[in-house]
DNA sequence: TAATACATACATTCGTGTATGTATGTAAAC
DNA sequence: GTTTACATACATACACGAATGTATGTATTA
């Protein structure tokens, strides 16, 4: 293979990283050479090394051209001021939706739970993940306190706690859900699920609150 | 270090484990090689070699010495039938408590979320896991169901996802808290947290049930 | 004396990093 | 509009250390 212009030099780069990808989703980052992913990608790795200057570069790469779910989190189209815990349900349903249907974002998703060892060069990758968690525990935290504001929460209920509660309710289901997706099909119940934890927060004020679109099914 | 006799033998195999468990803890399993650890332990890789065949089949040992708090959830000394939600509690709560004081637990737990990769020679942690997972839901959900059967759900709550939210939520709460103790201080704020899910689940015939020994707190 | 419980020594493989080669693009000089 | 000079985008080749598995040595022990 020939010598490129820029473009095609992106282009390189590009299909570096989606062979990358799949790569480490299927062996493992520390046990995939860059020899293995010059290989899968029809390169040497003379290109990786133009490209990256070692493996931790590469996965460091391939984490900055997508934004994880939970980094994502204000996805939801409902006003955070209104109605606060439809708030925090979009959100945590938004974070679901994507992981269950984003095809990369749950490859990646599935690499960063069981395919990586946050060590040595991949520490960094921790403190990601831990500023990610505090951001996302810090959106819900807040929804939650407008709620509590507005009257719509138990009187008994923390709304630090309760946003600790369901971010770990939504970290845990997908968790579940990468490992064993067959078990519960996360994209069907996640918002029975997600309702199911909102509601028992809420106050039990039956008649005055909007009903509710949708409660959870019996057996 | 001269020969030993059957017991003495059987203390260094014991001390080649209690080593390797702190440096896979510290550097990752993949990372750690076999001389890394014969270092620490103060032996040589003959050593090791002789108690075991390769990496996996220490890291397997490691694994079979310790019961994963999942394993043993049936921790709580309150009657399954007699009262199905304080079992179900007792159950999350002793799995929480394990992890948060147990530290050789803690370790293993830490080691198996973020120091390994479920590919190649630790493939089997991958089903190990499923597997654990798969008896604790089973466990939570028969006694959802044997709550249910007493009325003491609310009638809009599916037994089966009240299990897998509930199991979902400790398994979150577990890994948050090993990706960053200080955000939270679990040992203290489980029982409000598992209290604050599983009240929520409760029937609302407020009168009729025994008082709750302790509401989540207010801010 | 034979098996045990290691230590030591050796061969081999694998991955990395870097140095070097080389064909192409690109821009300035003339 | 060529030619020149240099940078780009890789491929190739090499040198090195690290880790593994095994073979062998050796002092105890039973």
């Amino acid at each position: 293979m020939v010598r490129r212009t820029k473009d095609e030099a992106q282009e390189t780069r590009s299909h570096i990283l989606d062979t990358a990808e799949r790569v480490f989703h299927k062996k493992g980052v520390s046990s995939t050479s860059l020899d293995d992913i010059a290989r899968a990608a029809g390169v040497t790795r003379g290109a990786i090394y133009w490209h990256f200057k070692n493996k931790a570069d590469l996965f460091d790469a391939l984490m900055q051209r997508i934004s994880l779910p939970l980094e994502d989190m204000a996805g939801g189209t409902v006003d955070e001021m209104e109605d606060p815990l439809g708030f925090v349900r979009a959100c945590a349903l938004h974070v679901i939706g994507r992981v269950t249907k984003d095809r990369q974002c749950q490859r990646m998703q599935e690499i960063c739970h069981y395919k990586v060892e946050y060590v040595a060069d991949m520490e960094q990758l921790r403190e990601r993940h831990i500023e990610c968690s505090t951001q996302s525990l810090a959106l819900i935290e807040r929804g939650m306190r407008n709620a509590a504001k507005k009257g719509l929460l138990a009187p008994s209920v923390n709304p630090k706690l309760a946003a600790v509660g369901l971010h770990a309710l939504v970290v845990g289901l997908i968790q579940n859900w990468l490992l064993n997706p067959k078990y519960v099909p996360l994209a069907k119940t996640a918002e029975d699920l997600i309702d199911g934890y909102i509601d028992g927060l809420r106050a039990h004020q039956e008649k005055k609150r909007p009903a509710r679109r949708k409660a959870q099914a019996r057996t």
